[in-house]
DNA sequence: ATGTTC
């Protein structure tokens, strides 16, 4: 029986956070609980943390967007000879449903036809994003080049789940049984498996087909390097023990390397798991972790900065967001310090950097 | 997070 966070000094964790983290841990069955340096307060769960649960597994403690990640595709790009305002332009469609044949896509996929067929392929709201990085500074040139990986060429960063899918899903089942657990053995917890798997297939499908058509959008094409999930609940053996393991805006670290995405205004990390992942449950940091709630980011920010000046990071690039208000709440003010929670990562022997990158396009929305 | 939000 443990609980924990993985954080430092020079971190700050919000009290409401540790709060629900405590709250969470005293369900029955739960094993173990760690906040992870991006813990920040969620809709009654946290949100960066691992929950290790016997017997029961918890829909809420995946949440709504269930098979949420990040993927990363390498692309034939060069950063010096990209035109930023014709790619920008070229981007345009990039909020309407997928004009590509969705139903044999699906059907290749070995997948079932849902009433959200037509979201595939759209990032979507909140913090969803697709970007466009270059290779900031490499920090391992052995592990970045084991991923084949070349430092002139640009990498399409994704960041998007299952859409109105996953919440569907979880919208189900809580109208039949609020906050409850589900236990293993049942058929209400194969039900909701089935959907959770699914939704967690049909994510990773989205992450690809977005990837495909922000580059055919500018002529170009990728290759995936990664696609990592972070809200997820999956069965994993420790010793002779079984867990449900909950993975709540917390990374899988035990499938190779990932992305530890910044704010859209800084830096993000490739980064590759130690080798022992069990003392921390298989998990990392999904990515900065809020600071600020969105309702705070407007009147804390709209003084001091301008809607043009949020549209520019300071590595030259450009963010896409049409959107006032989320331009506001997704600003890089709202988000904590990416090196402390990597750093974090590293000083607990969890993480070895390989790499930090740049965002150089940022797409959120051209809706308003 | 969400074809949202009465």
């Amino acid at each position: 029986m443990s609980i924990s966070i993985i954080s430092s000094k020079k971190n700050w964790i919000e009290s409401r956070a540790v709060d629900q983290l405590q709250k969470c841990f005293e369900l029955p069955g739960m094993k173990a609980a760690i906040g992870m340096p991006d813990l920040h307060p969620g809709n009654g769960a946290p949100i960066g943390a691992v929950f290790a649960c016997e017997r029961f597994l918890y829909p809420h403690l995946v949440g709504s967007d269930i098979g949420c990640g990040m993927a990363l595709f390498r692309t034939n790009m060069k950063k010096g000879r990209i035109r930023i305002e014709k790619c920008i332009d070229s981007l345009k469609n990039l909020d309407l449903p997928w004009n590509g044949d969705i139903d044999i896509l699906l059907q290749e996929e070995g997948m079932k036809s849902s009433q959200f067929d037509n979201s595939l392929g759209t990032i979507g709201g909140g913090n969803h994003f697709a970007e466009l990085q270059c290779i900031n500074e490499i920090l391992d040139e052995e592990a970045f080049a084991r991923l084949q990986l070349n430092a002139s060429e640009l990498l399409l960063l994704v960041h998007s789940g299952s859409r109105g899918l996953g919440e569907s899903i979880l919208r189900w089942h809580t109208a039949r049984f609020s906050a409850r657990g589900l236990y293993e053995d049942s058929v209400d917890a194969d039900d909701y498996l089935w959907a959770h798997n699914h939704a967690r297939t049909w994510a990773k499908l989205n992450r690809k087909v977005i990837a495909l058509r922000f580059l055919h959008s500018l002529g170009e094409s990728g290759q995936p390097i990664l696609d990592v999930c972070h809200n997820h609940v999956e069965k994993v053996e420790v010793g002779a023990s079984s867990f449900w393991l909950h993975r709540k805006g917390a990374a899988d670290s035990n499938k190779g390397p990932l992305v530890i995405p910044g704010s859209r205004g800084t830096l993000s990390y490739l980064v590759v798991p130690t080798e022992d992942q069990s003392k921390n449950l298989f998990t990392v940091a999904h990515g900065a972790g809020r600071k600020w709630s969105r309702s705070d980011c407007k009147h804390r920010l709209r003084r001091r900065y301008s809607e043009s000046s949020l549209r520019r990071n300071k590595f030259g690039g450009r963010i896409i967001c049409a959107d006032k208000e989320l331009l506001y709440e997704e600003a890089p003010q709202a988000y904590k310090d990416i090196d402390v929670v990597v750093g974090d990562l590293i000083d607990a022997g969890l993480v070895r950097p390989v790499a930090s990158l740049a965002p150089v396009i940022t797409f959120k929305t051209n809706a308003s």
